[in-house]
Formats: C-alpha cells, sequence, structure tokens
DNA sequence: ACCTGAACACCGTTCAAGT
DNA sequence: ACCTGAACACCGTTCAAGT
C-alpha cells in the first residue's frame, strides 16, 4: 500500500481542498499529512513550512480568479462592473479575501482590477494625482466593503444584535428609518450603491468643490 | 511571597496590557498567568475560557473609547469629522480593530458613531429607507477603510512591492499617475479624501440620477 | 532526492485535589 | 470561594536516520 512519489502540487491541491471546506483555521500540518497518507515531516520537505505553503495557497488562488472584463456604457456603469466582478470572485473563493489580506498581497491581488481601474478613470477624464487618488479610493472602498461583508456572515450573531441594538429613540421622529436600521442590511445593494455613488463624486469634474448642503 | 488574591479585574487588565504591547496573537493563557504569577488554571476560574477573555477585553476597550462629538459647519463636514475621531480613536488601540471585528462586535463598537451619523444624515435632509442607507454606506465605508488601512502597515511589505508592481505601461502617457500609483499612498488623505467623497455624493438630492459622465 | 519517527517546545482546556 | 499541579489532546518545527 505505499502511496506513489508525493508531489508539492499534491500537497497544495490537499491543501487548497482543506481549506475550501473548512478554512484556513483547519489546515494543520498533521491533518493534511493525513489526509495525504504520508509523514508530516514530508510535507516540510515540499513546501518549507505552513506560512509558505499559505503563501503558495494564495498565490495559486489568485491565479485561479478569471480576468477582469468591464461592462457598461460610462466609466461610472464599467467602475461598477468591475466592483461587482471583484465581489462575485471573491464569494466564489469565501475564505481567500481574509487569507490574501492577512498576508499582505492585497495589492498583488487586486492588481488587475487595478489596471481595470486605471483605464476608466481616464476614460472619465481624470488624470496624473487625481487620477490615482480615485483609483485608490474605489480599491480601498472594494476591498474595505468585503472585508466588512465578509467578517459580518462569518459571525452573524452581532451581540447584541442590530434590532435590539438600534434604539428607536434615536431617530423618534423617522420610524421609517428606524425600522430600516432594525432590519439587517442586503449587503449587495449597499455595496453596488456604495461603489456607484463615490465613484459619481470622483469622477464628477467639480469633485474639489465643498459640499452640496450646509 | 504569596501573591494578593487574583481579581477578574486584574486578570483583565494584565491581559489588555499584554495585547496593548504585543497584540491578541501574544495573549497566551499560560504567558498571561506567568505575568500574574498565577497558576493557568486560575485564570480560568475567573474569566472561563479565552474567548470570553477576549470579549471582555474587547467591551472593556470600546468602552473606553471617547464620545462622538462632531465637529463642522454642514452635514457633510461633521460626518467627515466623525471619520476622523473614529479613525483616530482606533489608531490609539491598534489591536482593537482586528479583534472587534474577529468578534463580530463591530456593530456594538460602532453605534455612538452610528447615532451621529444619523443625526448628520437627517440634517442633510434624508428620511426613512434612504437615510438608513446613507449612514450603513458610510459607516461600511470607514470600518473598511480603517481594517484595509491597518492591515497595510502591519504588512507594510507588501509582495511585490507597490512600485515594482505598477507597470507603467498600463498608463504610458500618463507619467505622472504612473507616478503617483508607484508612491506608496498616503492613507489619512485618501481616508478623508474618501469619506468627502462618499458623504457628498449620498447627502445630494440627485443621488439617484445617472452618473454624470459618458 | 525524498521520506520517516522521535522529540522539542509550545498551545487551550479539564479535572480531581487541595485550602 | 479560590487556587493548584497533573494530564489530555492538540499544535508547528527540527533533526538524525533511513532508502
Amino acid at each position: 500500500m505505499t502511496r506513489s512519489a508525493l508531489t508539492r502540487d499534491e500537497v497544495l491541491a490537499a491543501a487548497a481542498a482543506l481549506v475550501k471546506r473548512h478554512g484556513p483555521a483547519a489546515l494543520t500540518m498533521r491533518g493534511l499529512a493525513a489526509e495525504l497518507g504520508t509523514a508530516v515531516t514530508s510535507i516540510y520537505w515540499h513546501v518549507g513550512n505552513r506560512e509558505s505553503l499559505l503563501d503558495a495557497l494564495v498565490e495559486r488562488t489568485v491565479q485561479d480568479m478569471g480576468a477582469i472584463r468591464p461592462a457598461g456604457r460610462t466609466p461610472a456603469e464599467r467602475i461598477v462592473s468591475v466592483a461587482r466582478i471583484l465581489r462575485r470572485e471573491l464569494r466564489e473563493r469565501p475564505h481567500l479575501i481574509a487569507m490574501v489580506h492577512e498576508r499582505g498581497l492585497t495589492e498583488r491581488m487586486f492588481l488587475p482590477a487595478q489596471r481595470a481601474l486605471v483605464h476608466e478613470v481616464r476614460a472619465a477624464g481624470l488624470r496624473g494625482a487625481r487620477a490615482a487618488d480615485a483609483v485608490r479610493a474605489i480599491q480601498f472602498q472594494i476591498v474595505g466593503f468585503l472585508l466588512v461583508e465578509r467578517n459580518r456572515e462569518r459571525s452573524p450573531a452581532q451581540s447584541p444584535a442590530e434590532g435590539e441594538l438600534w434604539d428607536p429613540r434615536a431617530a423618534p421622529d423617522d420610524p421609517a428609518l428606524a425600522r430600516a436600521l432594525a432590519r439587517p442590511a442586503d449587503p449587495e445593494r449597499l455595496f453596488l450603491l456604495s461603489v456607484r455613488a463615490l465613484a459619481q463624486a470622483l469622477l464628477t469634474p467639480d469633485a474639489a468643490a465643498p459640499p452640496a448642503s450646509g
């Protein structure tokens, strides 16, 4: 019953499967060895240690992600579509966001999206430092939102729950507002709404102007 | 050399100090016991287990945070000031954001800020579900940004570095843009710029209108 | 070149026993 | 009521030894 020679790819595949099923915390060197039917120490020979195993895993998954093909008639619409694509890609790999983020590989993962954003921002007429700011603001917005959203569903039982938490007295004369805040948020809607609003503000020529009301 | 009776508060204080100095990962039950000069098991008697110890720690730190007193002439300005206050408070407690986030206590921590945002959004004339959306979008934006920013400084060595990563060929006719993206981002500037842009877009009456350009 | 078991230095947690 | 040491079931990693 000797197994065929263990390869690095085999180790990575098994590790990826483990992470996919039960998350990064479930990926233990010993558990992985058991899964593969080898001694723990063999894994070390192939991948170095747990850290570099995770690094390799992230790199592999990032490369698996599809290309960014923005759709829409206007730059703003296409920026929203970039956001939507990223959200979908990342939601198909639920554990990836946190892993990428923890390893400081967010830049790496966002490179294709950044290219697309640069293109759209320039199509909207922005140039130089102002264009770079817009790209980064949108980039941070997308990653940030996905991190928050991901975390919310990982620990859905907020304590105290959002409903109990929200004190209607804070908006006594606006029951609709109180009700809306007591309801759980619809993340997809909120995501698109946020990106759209930010993109709109960043792309309008008078973004440097003072805020509208007051 | 018998120590005086151990109290729950004493345990929490020592744990808080440990986390403050070296982060949550450095908080081990055994290390904490050593710090306190007691047996590991005594700690269990006082705080249950590591999970509830962390919970108590978070709750304590959140309560330590100052009140939110928005400043500024317009609702938009005051929203930005809320964001700025939160950022400062959280940067004074570098390990808190991640801990709160991991424990699903973000709602709890953001309650005072949410109240302030509700007030400002209503002052800008928004009502009902639309006001709730605006509050939540801004809230997500702030938390998300702070998570991303915090992570960036925890692992400053992005691999590959931002500079190397950025391929100038992606913006061949805009060297200023390429240079700006090759430089590290100024997080504070980007943060304020982002919140300002989002708030502006959400507060303007015609936010439902189609994007400006195209 | 690749694999192995034994060992080291850690974890969090439980439990029976002390005072 | 509070504290203790011993023990259990885990970790990641190293190392000398095998083939």
